[in-house]
RNA sequence: GGGAGCUUAGCUCAGUUGGUUUAGAGCACCUGCCUUACAAGCAGGGGGUCACUGGUUCGACCCCAGUAGUUCCCA
């Protein structure tokens, strides 16, 4: 078969994944072999693939795929979640576009919109990611929303409010008035603004004197039950007893004195308005104070502002300062830098509001995922992130799980009409609940709550749910891949998620949920600038696939992964992975363009190559596992691209290359086979694709055989010796190949070499590739000098090419001078080491031994330099 | 404001309990080559007072303290 000089991927990805997937070779059921399992950090339905989850799922498949390879029963268990916030944003958005307003339907007419909506755009990543290349059971394919997954959530929710974790109460939330929803603390992001600090006067009561607050927040003065200041402050202490008018509503509130007030800080007095600020509102706790929520769920100010209702917060602070201006209220007016709550999801601004939610109490559950990270049952990496993580995990908030939409596990509460509250897995069980305490409750008396419940309460439970370990406990597949391995995914939702996902372990089954976490970077761009669409600094990951295909992107994605730090993106590390690819391809075209001669016997040559070549496999092997276990996985990709590359490629190939159109020995040929087949096997987690097709090309495979099921190569001895010695080989050829280019001799034009014998000398077995590689007619040892040649050493050992009248005497005694001054200088930072005392006195035997070796070497470095340069003088 | 991390070549990073010839890699850069696998290539080359200042030690990129810069987390 012809091969084309350049590797196309894009007619053999295809293909090769069609191939996979039709012999089902990612499906995994249990069986005798040791399992290794991942499940995918669900992306949401509404996503399509970015960068993030290009480096996510690059990472997770190369783990899986050299798991299977080392026999284990990999499984990979893809899914996606259903996003309650982000999916009912685009429902709402293309149901507006299509002139439909949200309040206008039914929960269950939304509900049945929303469903097409998933249908049709929910499996657009998983969609992605195969072509990707990602060996995921998709058999497998879970989402939160399944009816067995979704069971298992209502389940959860009804146990744990039964153990009294979960409760209903009136909390300060982070209200997003555009969503309409609570949301969590860690999905508010504080942005700084520059924005103004007013000074206003309040009236004391029954006085002309006033007290002069600070705020960012002028409209919210419409909602103040009191103004604070320090007790211990002397400005204010004489007002002790006095009561203060709010301007423009004129509310009489009281004057309190608490030590909370940071007397720096603005004037030192406070308004205190409880309704809108968390901090306010303990106060308001504290001293029994009025609460008024002046704002509507939308941003609006309601009846109770008693002015501007109907207008939006924003135009009531310009509104309001305008007219506390005219009323001779506003003192001053100052530039000031805050920070501002944004929501993650809609980017309004969120405003702090007390409503009803649904919360659970954490702080007892979370104990056991504290420790087992503390005592590393379960492993991060990178470790550093144990510090946050106990950080956040010793300063546990109580979490609040409800949310003020409808897509989603809707809370499987129930209200009677006196507004007392069941918990029940239906509305029939919740009717008879009710009916035990009143026979004459009808269904009709009877309400579920409207909210749903907060999206990671349903993710928490994926490592179990996809396996239906709650629904149909101790099923063989639970059993068998829980606790699973490895969990990816990103240190941004490190608490979100991850300690979620072990507390519900813990709390379910009493066991950890995976045993290591990694924890990749954040994909930048080249400018360290987070990857964004309103940047537009984002390249389409498909775009990239199908400019360099899926192994060039993938190497490109983890050339520039250091383990656990973000990495800074940039198109052309793909383009190298492309000439990689390239680089494999041609190194195939070049073995299978060899004639083998079945007669003839091996020469020296090969035999050696052969030799070193196997070693240097080895000791590689031992390389690219130890990075593997310390998931440094872009140096495991490093030492196997440089072992493809300089050892094979550059080095070995050369070696065993017979001369042009003469044909190779079978012995050498078989060999080398077998190395490249180790090779492809190496490389094959990274790249998936060309290892396969070119694995199938070597030779005839059985119809259902794949690279994939191919042996991952155990770790067998080496001679470490072997090695060295062929580093001094490389070392005297740099030399050759050095001076040949400096004097303008081609390759082709052959060449004498003598060697001044000794004990540092090459072995003599490596003579044959140093006179095959530098195109050396002949190798012979002097005990003098070789006049008209010229000279390097290699360790301590003197080589000579003989030039003829190409000499450059003058060249030739500046370069060796450089090389005998620098040699000197050395040897005397040896010297000066050795004559230390203390040295000599304290270091280890071994390392004292060491510098009197290098102190011998550079003496013998010294005089034959200087032997050269005398003979060079003559 | 509190906490954690980082600072090694132009860029991105290694440097494994302090000692292997005065620090390594990839990319980028420079110089030759269209040499019979590959110009998406081959060969060769330059480039670093390891952020700064002190300390511990016979010996520090590595340990300790401080300073500066930077990133993240929490408030």
């Amino acid at each position: 078969m012809e091969l084309e000089t350049r590797y196309n991927p894009l007619e053999t990805e295809d293909k090769l994944y069609k191939f996979w997937l039709d012999n089902k070779f990612f499906r995994s059921i249990p069986d005798h072999r040791p399992p290794y399992c991942i499940v995918i950090p669900p992306p949401n339905v509404t996503g399509v693939l970015h960068m993030g989850h290009m480096l996510n799922n690059t990472i997770q498949d190369i783990m899986m795929r050299r798991a299977r390879m080392q026999g284990k029963n990999a499984c990979w268990v893809p899914g996606t979640d259903h996003a309650s916030i982000a999916t009912e944003a685009k429902v709402v958005a293309k149901l507006k576009a299509e002139g439909i307003d949200k309040s206008q339907l039914t929960r269950e007419e939304f509900l049945k919109h929303a469903w097409i909506w998933k249908e049709k755009h929910g499996g657009i990543i998983l969609e992605q990611l195969k072509k990707l290349g990602a060996s995921c059971d998709w058999d497998r394919t879970t989402f939160t929303m399944d009816d067995d997954y979704s069971e298992s959530v209502i389940n959860v929710f009804i146990d744990l409010h039964k153990k009294g974790l979960i409760y209903r109460g009136v909390r300060m939330v982070n209200w997003d008035p555009q969503a309409l929803t609570a949301v969590s603390d860690e999905e508010v992001i504080y942005k700084e603004l520059n924005s103004k600090l007013y000074y206003v006067r309040y009236q004391i009561e029954n006085s002309d004197k006033f007290v002069t607050i600070a705020t960012t927040r002028p409209e919210t003065i419409l909602g103040d039950t009191a103004v604070c200041v320090h007790p211990e402050d002397d400005r204010y202490a004489h007002l002790k007893g006095k009561r203060i008018i709010i301007p423009l509503v004129k509310r009489s509130v009281p004057l309190i004195f608490d030590e909370y007030v940071d007397r720096e800080f603005g004037t030192g007095a406070l308004k205190v308005t409880p309704a809108h600020d968390i901090n306010d509102y303990n106060l308001g706790l504290k001293y029994n104070l009025e609460t008024i929520d002046i704002f509507n769920d939308n941003g609006t100010l309601n009846e109770k502002a008693l002015l501007y209702t109907g207008k939006d917060r924003f135009e009531v602070r310009k509104l309001i300062v305008e007219d506390l201006q005219q009323n001779g209220h506003i003192v001053k007016i100052e530039e000031y830098v805050n920070k501002v709550g944004f929501s993650e999801r809609t980017d309004a601004v969120i405003e702090p509001k007390l409503s009803v939610q649904w919360f659970l109490k954490m702080k007892d559950i979370s104990k056991p995922a504290l420790d087992t990270i503390l005592n590393k049952d379960i492993k991060l990496h990178p470790e550093k992130y144990i510090n946050t993580y106990r950080h956040w995990m010793e300063n546990v908030k109580d979490w609040c799980i409800s949310r003020q939409l409808w897509w989603g596990h809707r809370i499987p509460a129930y209200y009677g009409s006196d507004g007392s509250v069941v918990v029940a897995k239906s509305a029939d069980e919740a009717l008879s609940e009710f009916q035990k305490k009143n026979p004459a409750v009808t269904a009709a008396q009877i309400r579920q709550d409207e909210d749903v419940l907060d999206t990671w309460f349903s993710s928490w439970l994926w490592p179990i749910s996809v396996f239906k370990g709650l629904t149909n406990p101790g099923n063989d597949d639970i059993k068998y891949y829980y606790p699973t391995n490895t969990l990816v995914t990103a240190p941004e939702i490190l608490f979100f998620w991850v300690a979620r996902m072990i507390i519900a372990g813990y709390e379910y089954l009493n066991e950890k949920p995976f045993h290591e976490v990694y924890l990749t970077g954040i994909v930048r761009d080249k400018q360290g600038r987070k990857m964004s669409k309103s940047l537009g600094n984002s390249p389409d990951p498909i775009e990239l696939i199908e400019k360099y295909g899926a192994d060039g992107v993938r190497i490109g994605m983890m050339l520039c992964s250091p383990a656990g730090n973000d990495l800074l993106f940039d198109e052309n590390l793909s383009e190298q992975g492309r000439n990689f690819a390239n680089k494999i391809w041609n190194a195939y075209r070049l073995l299978k363009s060899w004639k083998v001669d079945e007669s003839a016997s091996q020469p020296e040559y090969a035999k050696v190559s052969v030799d070193w070549f196997s070693n240097k496999l080895q000791e590689s092997i031992i390389q690219i596992d130890d990075h593997f276990e310390k998931f440094r996985i872009s140096e495991a990709l490093m030492s196997t691209y440089l072992l493809f590359w300089d050892d094979f490629s550059a080095w070995y190939l050369e070696m065993i290359k017979p001369a042009y159109q003469a044909p190779i020995d079978e012995k050498t040929y078989n060999a080398t086979l077998d190395f490249f087949e180790t090779l492809l096997g190496l490389l094959h987690p990274f790249m998936p694709f060309i290892t396969e097709e070119l694995w199938q090309n070597i030779k005839q495979r059985g119809e259902k055989e794949s690279i994939m099921f191919s042996k991952w190569p155990e770790i067998k001895e080496f001679d470490k010796n072997l090695l060295i010695d062929f580093e001094t080989c490389k070392e005297i050829l740099s030399n050759i190949r050095t001076i040949r280019k400096d004097k303008n001799l081609p390759q082709k034009n052959e060449m004498l070499l003598f060697i001044n014998k000794n004990a540092d000398a090459l072995a003599d077995s490596l003579y044959c590739i140093l006179s095959k590689l530098g195109n050396l007619s002949e190798i012979s040892h002097v005990q003098e000098k070789v006049e008209g040649a010229a000279s390097f050493l290699v360790k301590t050992t003197e080589y000579y090419l003989p030039l003829g009248n190409l000499i450059n005497v003058e060249e030739e005694i500046q370069k060796l001078s450089e090389e005998l001054d620098y040699a000197k200088k050395f040897l005397q930072s040896v010297e000066t080491k050795l004559a230390n005392e203390s040295f000599v006195k304290n270091a280890p035997a071994k390392v004292v031994e060491m510098e009197q070796k290098k102190k011998s070497d550079a003496e013998s470095k010294i005089k034959t330099i200087q032997e050269s340069l005398d003979a060079l003088k003559r």
